[in-house]
DNA sequence: CAGCATCCGCCGTGATACTG
DNA sequence: CAGTATCACGGCGGATGCTG
């Protein structure tokens, strides 16, 4: 069900659009890296879940995984360059987020703000 | 399961990860209108998930409809302003899949242009 | 042409329990 | 702490058939 793996816009869509995984994201960016830490952060997200999104982000080269050996066991995460490269993208949909799906604007017809977007 | 409400970046993923709805702001955006029209466009739908995310959009105030009372019945969707102000946002993702998603990219710690972003 | 109704299969997610 | 294994469920999306 690939949609349409020629359209950039759909594989960009793939990798962020799997659920937490925005806000994965932008945890890891806020500097949160350890698996507690972002268990605890992504208040209801199972460690199944958040195991699986960090190793499905790992293989696609926007998360870095550094392991210490010591004990008890520490793991670090982290973006890449790939993965802050998606940064932007996030902003703009906080953006958008914000001003038009920030309380009851659903006509449409009226721009709160300005809509420039350079 | 709302993940995050209270997040104005999971409230724009919310309305834009759905499958298909992506490509269908985009096809709107260049200007294909009839249902039909869409359908062919986006290759593979059905015409019962183009109905629901139509309908969800236009719901959210991101589509507009026109209904022409003619034989046969012409209807034709549209972008709202709001809709619109979404483009940003595809326009990142396809550059984000350009720059990163293109080939075999996927080491993540060479950065294939500029990261400049503005 | 532009849909809606129904049925169904799939898989993404969550819950729980266990391991190194 | 940092995960994995297993199970079960819910809902999304697809297929098909019918209507105005």
């Amino acid at each position: 069900m690939p949609v349409d793996d020629t359209c950039p816009v759909c594989r960009t869509a793939d990798i962020i659009c799997a659920k937490w995984t925005l806000l994965l994201i932008r945890d890891l960016a806020e500097g949160r890296s350890r698996f507690c830490e972002l268990e605890r952060s992504l208040q209801g997200i199972s460690p199944r879940t958040l195991s699986l999104r960090l190793r499905a982000l790992e293989e696609e080269g926007i998360v870095e995984r550094h392991t210490f050996p010591e004990v008890p066991p520490r793991v670090e995460y982290a973006l890449t360059a790939k993965g802050r490269a998606l940064l932007p993208i996030v902003d703009d949909m906080r953006t958008y987020g914000e001003r038009w799906l920030g309380a009851e604007c659903a006509t449409g017809d009226e721009q709160p703000v300005a809509v420039v977007a350079a």
